[in-house]
DNA sequence: TTTGCTAATGAAAACCATTTCCATTTATAA
DNA sequence: TTATAAATGGAAATGGTTTTCATTAGCAAA
């Protein structure tokens, strides 16, 4: 349910969030880029379309964001931030990470989700009881080495 | 191999890196420490016994040891990065981590479900061969809120 | 042991992503 | 339309990390 065109709408309100045009770009250029954008890089495509938003709202906007869930925020190690959508309904869809740590490439891969979506569901289950730890949300990243990098050695 | 007590040292001079005081202290923080240390910690906890330790080796010693894979750097979101050995000779050795997004406190667990370490295995073994990405490492987080914070809701 | 080369170091300054401050604007319910 | 509090933008502050540079020290060779 959270994040299609339709819901976070909806999900803004309940949580007692105004719907602003700034808060409305943001999300329209996370929900259209295919990138895992910084915050600055969130704010100079909104502003090609809306110059009066300033990056303090971004990064606001950005925090709203992640606390309700609609989008996760990321460390690939390059010194800052970047953010990516939560959204099932989305083409790319929940997926985990290879970080190559040479170049900082980042591969989204999703095609071996289906055992690890079954497994994930365990370890979950297990992990919640043992610790009676609440678990909303998964970070999966894999640091090596893309091709192109190792070759370069 | 990495990083026992007699390892590290020969490992090393191997990537042609020098022997010092203070690498020594801040591995020795490092080993002997239960806890995710930022650099500013271990840089308090190492000049309790070698005054002249400066910041700056720190964060480069931390960098150089991280870069020969005996260190793992983690964002848990609080602002700064943290630290923490990798060994598989520890007492702790390789684990995961759950991580309370309201008071920050981290879980360590290494009670892994059988399947979790094997579909680990396959998984890596799969995403190197398609991407024809080299795997060093991986991270493995679950975000939610700890028992206490559940309470306080 | 001594020497010479170069990596390593510490302190201060710079860097820069993110946060805070505050006066102004705007969404929204009445 | 109005009142009220949330949201905003720009400037300044913050603070973790990196850079700079003059000095120190590890270590291989003699
Ligand atoms: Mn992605
Ligand atoms: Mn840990
Ligand atoms: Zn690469
Ligand atoms: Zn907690």
């Amino acid at each position: 349910m959270p994040c299609n065109k339709f819901g976070w709408h909806g999900k803004f309100k309940e949580c007692g969030y105004r719907v602003t045009v700034g808060r409305k770009e943001i999300l329209d250029v996370l929900t259209k880029t295919t990138g895992h954008l910084s915050a600055e890089e969130i704010y100079l495509k909104v502003h090609e379309k809306y110059q009066s938003i300033g990056l303090t709202t971004v990064y606001r906007t950005l925090d709203v964001l992640a606390s309700i869930g609609l989008l996760q925020k990321f460390d690939f190690g390059d010194g800052r931030a970047r953010y990516e959508i939560i959204d099932a309904t989305n083409e790319k869809g929940h997926h985990h990470h290879l970080v190559c740590t040479e170049c900082k490439r980042i591969i989204d891969y999703k095609d071996f989700i289906d055992e690890e979506v079954e497994l994930l569901r365990k370890t979950e289950k297990a992990l919640s009881e043992k610790y009676k730890f609440e678990i909303k949300n998964h970070l999966i990243q894999f640091y090596g080495l893309c091709s192109e990098c190792q070759e370069h050695r």
